[in-house]
DNA sequence: CGATATCTTGAGGAATCTCAATACTAGTGG
DNA sequence: CCACTAGTATTGAGATTCCTCAAGATATCG
């Protein structure tokens, strides 16, 4: 199982035209790429290099000179911060179709782990930047793509200095959903792809606090919990009041 | 008093040449507008309006159509999001040189305010965009400052999620403190222009809790209070050390 | 099937919130 | 110049939510 997963990752790492790769690309409609028609994908798809992690392990570290620049392809991924006494607060999860990393920026101030088995298609931020130079449509995709991470953050401020634990494990649950619809996936059939303790360090509460809130939604018969970490919506209009969103 | 406010603003509402006033500017050299040499700045000086509100005054209504982009000239300005029960969220405090609005943005997701008298220079979306895509330097510069917006904002995450309110309080201040220093102004001796309850409000916490630890910190001989808000930071390795910061 | 990691549940404690009273401050008018 | 007022800040006491510590249950993987 192990081994044949690595031949996988050899197979699809280095392939014989990169460029070629890009049309088939799973997310090519909806990462910032779909910016660019298919001529001007192939110059893209010559800085790009497919990289693949298992779960668990670091994509990129913390306070990295060099900066890079990555979409995810398949699998979930988690953006960190520390606090020198290990307290942990994750900044956001990123699904396919996201991009992680920032343009023009010098230090990568976050950890990067996958959750998940990963696919990330990755580009050195210098050849990255000439080409933005080139191409000011992409360059204006990423910008709103940027803002949006921006608006994104900002909300999720709001969830956690002024919500409860139950609203804000209710809030967590219908973004998941919502980031699944987008993906084309069942809104209503969740996978919790993260530890509790990931969670946790997302909503600013502990895995205690988060498991008890679970069971209540549970228990009111909100959610099913099915098997492989799978959470079923059933009662989407009493999570939505459970969430008190604006 | 009252009087004499109005009659300034209708003053240097609209001068006689825009782009005149763009040499001279306060925020000249560290506002968005830096990255522009003599010449263009005429050009984006055509573009701007100059605009005063009074301490308390709404700049932009969260949920307007049609955005705008504005610099802060003078005063101190919150940005904050709200729950639809009261709740109440503050994302962030501007200052002078530090911009307001996104660019490519459709909506006004936030509240603007002025916490002090304030002075802006705003510019209407579509004709700053137009200028953006002749001008990709003025691009890039923006596209950095939001990045650092975004920075910033995943560094209070960690703060909301996982500090204590002694902790979240001396922060504050550092950061405060840091902000002032940018500005050329003494990093020791800052103004608390904003209320109890708009910190209350950035820091996830009541005000009655912001009030005790600011006591507390008095107490311990950390800081000092003065006359009109000042707050004097008297012993900054402590207060380093209360905010446990990364 | 056993070992390890993860999750759930319980009981008690701590930090923060809520409610309430008091003190301060700045502006207003006498 | 001083008293008055309205808004704001501080302080206190009790309530509450969430956290901490600990035990037990479940799931996963070899």
């Amino acid at each position: 199982m192990i081994e044949s997963f690595k031949l996988k990752i050899l197979e699809s790492g280095r392939c014989a035209s990169k460029a070629n790769y890009c049309h088939k690309c799973a997310v090519r409609d909806r990462a910032f790429c779909a910016a660019l028609d298919n001529t001007e994908i192939d110059e893209l798809g010559e800085l790009s290099d497919r990289k693949h992690y298992r779960a668990g392990e670091t994509i990129f570290e913390q306070a990295t000179k060099a900066s890079v620049f990555a979409n995810i392809i398949e699998g979930t991924v988690k953006q960190s911060k520390l606090l020198p006494d290990g307290r942990q607060s994750i900044t956001g999860f990123l699904f396919p179709g996201d991009f992680v990393g920032k343009v023009y920026a010098e230090n990568q101030t976050s950890f990067i782990e996958a959750v998940t088995d990963t696919h990330i298609c990755m580009f050195a931020r210098g050849s990255l930047e000439d080409l933005l130079d080139k191409r000011p449509h992409l360059a204006r995709r990423l910008f709103n793509l940027s803002n949006q991470s921006l608006e994104r953050a900002e909300e999720w401020m709001l969830l956690l200095g002024r919500k409860t634990a139950m609203e804000k494990l209710a809030s967590f649950l219908l973004l998941l959903s919502k980031r699944a619809a987008e993906r084309g996936e069942d809104p209503d059939n969740i996978h919790l792809a993260m530890l509790r303790a990931d969670i946790a360090d997302y909503l600013g509460l502990t895995i205690e606090t988060v498991s008890r809130r679970i069971s209540g939604l549970k228990s009111e018969q909100i959610i099913q919990l099915g098997a492989g970490n799978m959470v079923r919506i059933v009662d989407r209009r009493a999570l939505e009041a459970a969430a008190n969103n604006s």
